[in-house]
DNA sequence: TAACACAAATAATGTAGTTTAAGAAATTCA
DNA sequence: TGAATTTCTTAAACTACATTATTTGTGTTA
């Protein structure tokens, strides 16, 4: 089991005892993922929040006409979940895959409400994470209504090299709210 | 000074004593807008977060070509910044700014900063607070992606109406991301 | 080595949404 | 109140992006 990048992450915002250290990975399930392995159903209930030690994961949201849209890609020392069906319990309306193999620690919501109790400093370290993924969509939903799909492929590049060079042009399309074709299109001319 | 709503506001997820309840107003300053009043402007400094007590904000993003977008609205019981500039202390993107004659409790950076070192309970109510801003912006991120403008002008006059009746129009568009010549045209065919 | 599945490029055609412009209706304000 | 300003509607021309289809490339498995 190895918890050393998940205690360092929380280590950036709030500093633990070796104790709470201890107790907080006692809370944690470690898992192997194979490329291609489901994490979490669209429908399905998600009782868990993962933090990703290596690997890349996505979320996404397929429609019933069958298109997909990406919400979210996850890569190493990054949380991730279905945060409204996490939070209220109800049907999950993202599917979330392994897109490599890939290795996760999950918190159960069970865990995760647990944890809080036993550890109130740990309110500040997800307040601060929930805040800066509040600032992530705020700013990416600008963009995405703000500007042309070629501008948001750019920022999107820049923003996120690490991430895009592990991707298919099929799933940073799906990320952009565009076609692969138009994807395609936008690179040639650029 | 009213603080009652604020505190029915923050008693929603956590209990203050009385003294801790105390403590948090003075820490607030009531301001009254009237009609067209600005909050913060862009490129300025965001030095606070604010709770709306009555009337109704709308921040906004008005691009180089002079496009305004609309990131959000808040009516009584909302709270409203621009978290990123907030947060980092980086030039405001956006604008806030009255649409009617408001009352507000603003919270200077500060003094945030200083109320969760004094009342570390609010962390977990801050928590709480940016969670459902995390999953509302991720919400309306998949809409805006997955669905056409029919359907998010839809969703929005179902989930916001009590906000919705307050607009115009152009407003209303400008949230959507679509233009009110575009607006029109919907309503008129459905 | 072929056969397969999938990713990407290209091109033709279609459509959702924009732009521009003009007139009518509603609000604001002196 | 009346004039000025802003909002809303309608319509025609335009553009960004979608759809459909075909082709080429690429790594995988038989």
């Amino acid at each position: 089991m190895s918890f050393g990048a998940l205690l360092q992450n929380v280590s950036k915002h709030i500093e633990l005892t070796a104790i709470e250290q201890e107790l907080f990975t006692t809370f944690l399930t470690e898992k192997k993922l194979e490329k291609g392995a489901i994490v979490l159903e669209q429908g399905g209930i998600c009782n868990a929040i993962h933090f990703v030690n290596e690997g890349i994961l996505r979320a996404y949201f397929l429609s019933e006409e069958g298109k997909e849209t990406t919400v979210m890609f996850a890569i190493s020392d990054w949380w991730i979940t279905d945060m409204h069906a996490f939070t209220t319990h109800k049907k999950s309306l993202l599917t979330i895959q392994a897109l490599e193999k890939s290795s996760i620690l999950s918190l159960s919501k069970a865990n995760f409400d647990k944890l809080l109790i036993e550890i109130p400093k740990l309110e500040r370290f997800f307040r601060i994470l929930m805040q800066n993924a509040y600032i992530r969509e705020q700013l990416r939903g600008l963009d995405n209504l703000s500007l042309p799909a070629k501008q948001k492929y750019a920022i999107f590049m820049e923003k996120y090299p690490s991430i895009a060079k592990l991707l298919t042009q099929k799933q940073i399309a799906s990320y952009l709210g565009i076609t692969p074709e138009f994807l395609s299109i936008i690179r040639a001319d650029s």
